[in-house]
DNA sequence: CAGGGATACTTGCGGGAACAAGAGAAATAA
DNA sequence: TTATTTCTCTTGTTCCCGCAAGTATCCCTG
């Protein structure tokens, strides 16, 4: 049952460097997902969308450039948005000058929700990942991202 | 390290090192999860599954240490090992000595079906993202992970 | 050697995400 | 103009996952 020659296999750095990001990921994830739920009542996924809108010209986006900014599929977003419109903390406004496209836009209520989770949600990172490494580290790292997905670390 | 005045927002490389992360993460997976679904009809879950158990002593583990090592809660491995139980790539072996506890043991088929994804899918990963480093940063990679999340490269 | 408390897994339930199909609006072309 | 195509977002459906509660077994104490 083994097959040794024809398949390469991973070296034990290659499977390290590997299984480390799917383990690191996953294991932040959890974390900092469950954090911002126990003290916030948000997702990890609303929590960017936030974010991402509190930083935007306006406070509002296409919803389309939101899913890609956020990495979410459009139907994705499209509940997101839902839910958070329900909690009132965005809105949705219809684009001038093409009125197929809608803006997601964060609500006052909206920003304050974001401010409120702010800081736990950087002292988060900061405790499980950007504390275990050094400003040069972390550029060392930022170049890996862009190499492997142009783009990765754009915004 | 960093002064830590309440409302301190991430340096610019610092949130590069973070959403780079987050990026690169969804988009690696998503593409390796849809390449091997096309290819193989197995979800990378699945696949990880098959991975760990062909790799392992007698080709069975138990359900809890299963769950550890493919990062997924005791409920979730019990209905992906369910799904690949349908399939007839995992048989449940009710534990000698406890009889709580049962393994997971990959049948004949399971490695036959992990053997056909493996030389997709490392091609896939290779490509993706080892291809982008040398060694020398998948090593760096790899001490990254391990001060981030103790184990995390392990086994 | 009971009885209470841990441990290992499963089940009930609900939510979040993707894919594909649909609806409405705009762009293009004849 | 009007018909076709393209674009943007939403809806229908289905799957996967986690939490909390349930079941069976083991362990430990008195």
């Amino acid at each position: 049952m083994q097959v040794s020659s024809v398949n390469s296999s991973l070296s034990p750095v290659e499977l390290a460097a590997w299984r480390g990001l799917l383990r690191t990921h996953a294991a932040l994830v959890r974390d900092l997902d469950a954090e911002l739920h126990a003290g916030h009542d948000l997702s990890l996924h609303e929590y960017e969308v936030l974010l991402t809108l509190a930083g935007a010209p306006e406070g509002r986006m296409r919803m389309s450039e939101l899913a890609a900014a956020v990495v979410l599929s459009q139907s994705g977003l499209t509940r997101l948005v839902d839910r958070l419109g329900r909690d009132g903390f965005v809105a949705r406004v219809r684009c001038e000058g093409d009125r197929r496209g809608l803006n997601a836009e964060v609500t006052d209520a909206g920003r304050r929700r974001y401010l409120e989770a702010r800081t736990t949600h950087l002292a988060g990172v900061r405790r499980r990942f950007l504390d275990h490494l050094d400003e040069s580290e972390l550029g060392t790292l930022a170049t890996f991202w862009e190499r492997v997905v142009p783009g990765a670390t754009a915004e």
